[in-house]
RNA sequence: GGGGCUGUAGCUCAGUUUGGUUAGAGUGCCGGUCUGUCACACCGGAGGCCGCGGGUUCAAGUCCCGUCAGCCCCGCCA
């Protein structure tokens, strides 16, 4: 049917007889000559329809017919006069005179509630009908763009991972619940009346299985689920580049991904170089008060306990031992009485009782702090213009928020960064966390993750507080990437953490018996990564929004618009199913 | 589960602060003129359940209550 795509025209192809096939993006009718942006997946092309080298009844035809109608075209590619070419397209040296165009797919006015153009500077239509109509908004270029540049990603990761020797192998779908994490997705048995699936959170159990098979090097696009509440950057069901190798340290396994995230990187035009950044957890608690620090930033916490001794507000915290920690905000004495007060509010909001600041501006300082018996300028190491924030409490309270001020800061006074990728890896993650909620320890990732060997002696004495896991994220420009470990592989350590998280032996071997037949039957020491990877879509497609780079994404309720899922069944299917709803 | 923002013509938005004449603009759509446009230009025209329900009022797009939907955030996301 074609010889070309539209979009793929250029000066070379002067002179040639092409067969295009498109939609009408727009038209402009001059009277006696008409053009007629045709689309493809490529881009766009001008055809020409004039009365010189167009039939009349060809004419008479394209004025009949409708935007983002179907076409076919025939004609001659030919050169622009100089004074009629366009810089701003690919194509714009050239356009098609057509001699032929026949309407295969005629698009109705009513069936066109959103425009698939826009004019420049034009907010997109609601977020709602974008999704209603996703058919149409994925006609845009610039979604095109965001999906070819998934595709090209997607197989920049089999490549690689295949030259490093890795097998894709699939995994199921249909899998077991697990109770903790977070919630599953469930799909109810017909053949077992009253049993029930879960759709994977991941395939972490699997991939292990995998190991312990002998397969080496695993790797897998997989579509993760979890039952959760939305965000920017979160969607139910997501995509993994999930991996796994064995034989391998940290080392090994950061050494794999560095390989992949700079080839991804240069897939999408970005040249970085490995190896990445190294951060501790705790060096990256204790300077940026979170485990994903945007680092192409300054700015970090310190500790100002000894310069703020004496101001009223901190003394009690600092007389029973607790720090005062702040951040030094070159220029920041720019910022307004209100944004000092939204940042306040962060705060409060946390818990604190707020923040206090000392604004060096004009040679003067200013600010509560400022009211400290000897405060200088020279003491607190402020520039003129600069400004501290600083509070008190618990570091677990004062990272929280020093972390979104740091943040907020950032953006208010859109600082230059100090370099475009900010990767790091970020480990020795702690292996338990105390839960206020439960008044009990949970595992901070999952129960699988190898504690660290200078640390088994403390577990093996019941210790958890202290506990460092062989855990390791990968963090770019303040964002997760994705996160890993290495697992046990010894089943009685894997019975002793599993025993510290509550869990008997009994239900361990219940719940987790294939696992531990699985460890006891001669495991490879193995670790692995698992990459959010439509975080790493968008990211690189510049969008601020994970629906910009899925093709058919949920809405924050959950909801798909244009299919209209979830919905009710009908008795009849609940009952094959040995359901009952019960809306009360 | 909680907080915030938004909902007015097919689409994008004014108008809501301080209730008051016939609810506007751009774009799209329809009709007309136009042979070098590319946000074509120009002339004319049609198009409204002001999300939905209730209330206050002489009077509600505008105030109050509820509700639905979309978006953003907190909680949640081993």
């Amino acid at each position: 049917m074609r010889t070309h795509r539209a979009g793929a025209l250029r000066a070379e192809h002067i002179g040639a007889q092409v067969r295009l096939g498109g939609w009408i993006h727009r038209r402009r009718d001059l009277g006696g000559l008409i053009f007629l942006d045709l689309r493809d997946r490529d881009g766009i092309v001008q055809v020409s329809v004039g009365p010189d080298w167009t039939p009349s009844d060809v004419i008479e035809s394209v004025l009949e017919v409708t935007t983002e109608s179907v076409i076919l075209v025939r004609g001659k590619v030919v050169g622009r006069p100089q004074e009629a070419r366009n810089p701003e397209m690919a194509t714009g040296d050239v356009e098609v005179h057509a001699d032929a165009i026949q309407v295969v797919g005629p698009a109705h006015l009513e069936a066109l509630p959103i425009p698939v153009w826009r004019t420049k500077g034009e907010d997109p239509p609601s977020e709602e009908l974008r999704l209603l109509h996703r058919h149409l908004d994925l006609r845009r270029p610039e979604l095109q763009r965001n999906l070819a540049l998934r595709h090209r990603l997607l197989q920049r990761t089999r490549a690689t991972l295949t030259d490093l020797d890795f097998y894709e192998v699939e995994t199921p779908i249909l899998t077991k619940p697990t109770p903790e994490g977070a919630r599953d997705y469930l799909v109810p048995s017909r053949v077992h009346r009253g049993q029930f699936y879960a759709l994977p959170q991941s395939p972490q159990l699997y991939k292990q299985l995998l190991m312990v098979a002998g397969f080496d090097r695993y790797f897998q696009v997989a579509r993760c689920f979890r039952d959760e509440d939305l965000r920017a950057d979160r969607q139910p069901e997501f995509t993994q580049i999930d991996l796994e190798a064995s034989f391998v340290s940290p080392e090994d396994v950061y050494g794999v991904l560095e390989t992949l995230f700079v080839a991804l990187w240069e897939e999408a035009g970005f040249a970085v170089s490995a190896p990445f950044r190294r951060l501790p957890f705790d060096e990256a608690m204790e300077r940026y008060g979170t485990d994903k620090p945007d680092l192409r930033f300054g700015l970090e916490l310190e500790d100002v306990s000894e310069l703020v001794r004496g101001f009223r507000a901190f003394e009690q915290i600092l007389s029973e031992g607790g720090r005062v920690r702040g951040i030094r905000v070159p220029g920041g004495a720019v910022l307004t009485r209100k944004d000092v007060d939204a940042l306040t509010e962060l705060a409060r909001h946390a818990g604190l009782g707020g923040l206090a600041t000392l604004k060096h501006q004009d040679g003067k300082l200013s600010g509560p702090l400022s009211k400290i018996d000897g405060m200088s300028a020279g003491a607190a190491r402020l520039e003129d213009g600069d400004l501290l924030v600083a509070t008190a409490g618990p570091d677990s309270l004062t990272s929280v928020v020093l972390d979104r001020v740091r943040r907020a800061v950032i953006a208010r006074l859109a600082l230059v960064p100090t370099q475009e990728h900010g990767f790091a890896w970020v480990y020795d993650f702690p292996l338990f966390e105390w839960d206020r909620e439960s008044q009990s320890w949970l595992v901070a990732h999952h129960p699988f993750t190898a504690p660290h060997p200078d640390d088994v002696e403390r577990l093996l004495q019941g210790d958890r507080s202290a506990v460092r896991a062989l855990h390791y994220d990968l963090v770019y420009n303040g964002h997760e990437l994705g996160s890993g470990s290495i697992r046990i592989t010894d089943s009685e350590v894997q019975l002793l953490v599993l025993d510290l998280l509550g869990i008997s032996q009994q239900e361990a071997e219940r719940r987790f018996g294939f696992l531990l037949r699985a460890l006891r039957a001669g495991a490879p020491p193995h670790g692995g990564f698992a990459v959010g990877f439509d975080r790493v879509v968008m990211l690189l497609a510049g969008a601020d929004n994970l629906r910009d780079v899925i093709a058919f994404p949920k809405t924050t309720a959950a909801r798909a618009l244009f299919e209209d899922a979830p919905t009710e069944l009908d008795p009849a299917e609940l009952s094959e199913l040995a359901l009952k709803v019960d809306n009360a």
